[in-house]
DNA sequence: TGACGCAACATTGAATACAATATACAAAAA
DNA sequence: TTTTTGTATATTGTATTCAATGTTGCGTCA
């Protein structure tokens, strides 16, 4: 039988603030401070203490003795880098899956495509961009190797915001739907080593978005 | 001038810990009771809790609410997962450090390859582990991605222990060498894609080891 | 004899109190 | 006027206290 979760205060509180930096409520240099968000959040700041012990653990915000915790502000280059080892965690997960992945998880990922096609069509943004993310977090799911799957959860969770920024730009959107096609062939025809190099390059693209966001 | 580096009182508990558990003098299993460690250490709950925390978002100990914090045992499952994702990790900062290390960077590797033979000849058991890890560590590092560096570091503490373990066997010692001399040289001639290859592979045959180890 | 319930103990979870450190501002001296 | 220094205040770091929860063991009842 299906054990009861419990969430610790701290867990909570960390998800919670999670969220808040991933929407932007808690834009990055925001100053962390203590006392405000006990009340805030009506809990004491031992858990709080301890949640932010781990966000900084995820590295989602930086700490300095005795001067606080702020959000992270990456910079072009930390970006850059995370992408980049995004690429290349997504490209393994991509050709672990083609190994693993059985004939209905890959029909799932038809289905997503499918109704990304129709978000493009329909001009819809936001649930393009969820869809997006359901197809990257699923193919690295097939890829059964649950280290894998941690790890691009956290790093994934870092770049939330500025992939959601980098989305609201256009030209590149119908680029990026064909390659999803590419990507979604090869994971049918089982072409490891090709859907690899497609989804690193697919990151690769990210990247330059997110660059000219920030060179405009 | 060089600021001084400050170690929060938590920060220090929790690279202490976390020797103690490499060093096997925590294995895996044993329970650390707050009030026992707090002795121990001479520091207060607090710094150790929030100690432990990080702890668990490194994946080193699992917390139980109310039961407290056990030092992992991950099964044979969680190990090959962690090796395979360890050995794509590698791999791919192989693939860069192909770009990106600078010749005398390469010629550091060089020297490395060159101790780890001595050790081999001497019987060094000890000393060839060391400068193993420091090779493995100098490529990740020479791809000059940080992210990547953190992340390989942070999966490699935990699978330290395991790899000491499964150093004592003999049988692979002499492939290991051979393999870290086509290593060298791929490196040596920037030959990305093969050394990535080369690299996974030489983490596959860490596996083989390690299962050995359990199965007898 | 075995199972259930209760109670005492052990351990963690959370809150508060106290100490250490940094920052800002004002006053005094050059 | 400018620089320096001291003090007040804010904030984090650490310790301690109190509450909630889990575990163990013994006694009682069927």
């Amino acid at each position: 039988m299906e054990p009861i979760h419990r969430q610790p205060l701290a867990l909570q509180v960390a998800s919670r603030i999670r969220d808040l930096i991933a929407t932007d409520q808690f834009p990055p240099g925001t100053p962390l401070k203590e006392v405000n968000l006990c009340k805030q959040l009506s809990v004491s700041r031992t858990p709080l203490r301890e949640a932010l012990k781990q966000l900084i653990a995820e590295g989602l915000v930086e700490q300095i003795p005795y001067r606080g915790v702020v959000v992270c502000n990456p910079d072009q280059a930390s970006i850059e880098q995370m992408l980049e080892l995004l690429g290349a965690l997504e490209g393994f997960a991509g050709e672990m899956a083609c190994l693993r992945a059985t004939p209905e998880e890959i029909d799932a990922i038809r289905v997503l495509t499918q109704q990304m096609h129709e978000t493009y069509e329909k001009d819809e943004r936001l649930s393009y961009y969820k869809i997006n993310q359901s197809i990257h977090h699923s193919i690295v799911e097939f890829s059964k190797n649950g280290e894998l799957i941690r790890s691009h959860e956290r790093l994934n969770s870092r770049l939330y915001r500025i992939r959601f920024l980098s989305n609201r730009r256009t030209d590149r959107w119908h680029t990026a739907i064909e390659e999803h096609d590419a990507i979604l062939r090869n994971l049918e025809q089982r072409e490891g080593l090709k859907l690899n190099k497609l989804l690193r390059e697919h990151l690769g693209h990210t990247w330059t978005k997110v660059k000219d966001l920030y060179d405009s």
